[in-house]
DNA sequence: CTTGACTAGTCATATTGTTGACTATGAACG
DNA sequence: CGTTCATAGTCAACAATATGACTAGTCAAG
């Protein structure tokens, strides 16, 4: 349940529509949460309900009225409690994670492909990163912003994106390297076998075996 | 639905039965994907049914009977055609992000606590990511293992998962340090007012607004 | 004068993931 | 002699996320 609260903290510095919301949250620019538009509008009006945010009717002469949304006292109670609760592990979850998992025994082409491709999206969002932290520092320097500043709270989740991304580039470009030099090494590899085993499943002998470890 | 191809991928060096398997998965070692056990007993037995992975019962003397599986030729051909097709982007979800989002609206204090607590979780984690590639690698050196060594498809998935527990680290510790400082800085904060504006949510004039940005 | 892109939002359905309880057995702790 | 731990697994219910389709108006380019 903490779509809720990541609604909550990202109108805290301003009012937002649901639109613009759901960029935030869709763009990588949501380095703190990721959503949907569909799961915002509904996380909206479910909030609205629960009066944790209220919205106000913006009737725009060129682009559709739209409804932009504050939190209210009750909502930031709710996010005072949600930050005095305990928090539960992170975790990674990635598709190219998973395939690189499996590179000794998949075609490595498209994996090299895919590493180097999230590597530039990784560049890019570096980019941005850089920008935002830049804007949201203004002339300031980072440690004096940080000590000093206003609303420090995004300035550190866009820090923790950035180093993010940075392993990201850092690792797909490492793997993508590996993986090339490797197939170049021994042009017979993917889903065939290298010099020793890689088709036998195991010494598989086919009933009963005893002593685990 | 990459949770069928997270357990072909982590089957395929060495039978596992569902308990292994939920174990790889479930304590942090899992650094490609996370599972808890229901999950991946549903899907052992949706992939079996799938003819991806076959099972052999395992009577054991003291234990209960165990039931190990390996992925099938056609399994392999299901990741190979996975690795093939294009990733999703992967995105952070992280509670304590979310929190920290709102570090300037909330108290200070549980965030300082839980962002330390990461932090050691994560050292754990990086002193255990170590252990395990050094075993892996043998007597080998990086460089060395990479190049030359086999299956390097899960040292890699883990080089992932110690780089990204060591960007938790050092974010949490700077994290907290920072909003140490902050909130001795200024005493009152947290949920109450700064020097300026806080409580005020906006300029809010009532209604009808034009000219967005 | 039509196609495509952007703003603004909604609905329904499907897939995934999480919570909590429940069955069994043997081993080790004290 | 009873409790707890570890192995090995299952079931049902629910919450959270994702997919795809759809309305409706404005603007700019071709």
């Amino acid at each position: 349940m903490a779509l809720r609260h990541a609604v909550l903290a990202a109108l805290l510095d301003g009012e937002l529509s649901g639109y613009q919301l759901a960029k935030a949250f869709d763009v990588g620019v949501a380095n703190f949460w990721h959503a949907l538009p569909q799961q915002l509008y509904a996380e909206l009006a479910r909030l609205e309900r629960e009066g944790l945010v209220a919205g106000r009717q913006v009737v725009q002469e060129t682009r559709p009225t739209k409804r932009l949304f504050h939190v209210t006292d009750a909502g930031l109670a709710e996010l005072e409690r949600f930050a005095a609760a305990a928090s539960k592990p992170s975790f990674i979850r990635d598709d190219l994670l998973v395939k690189v998992q499996a590179a000794d025994h998949v075609d490595a082409g498209p994996l090299i492909r895919q590493a180097e491709e999230r590597a530039a999206i990784a560049e890019a969002k570096i980019d941005l990163f850089r920008r935002i932290l830049r804007k949201m520092r203004g002339g300031l320097g980072e440690e004096e912003f940080l000590r000093t500043g206003g609303r420090v709270g995004p300035y550190l989740t866009c820090l923790r994106g950035l180093a993010f991304e940075e392993g990201n580039r850092d690792w797909c470009l490492r793997t993508a390297a590996i993986l090339r030099e490797r197939s170049a090494a021994m042009p017979g590899e993917g889903t065939a076998a290298m010099t020793r085993e890689a088709t036998a499943p195991a010494p598989r002998n086919p009933e009963v075996a005893h002593a685990e470890r």
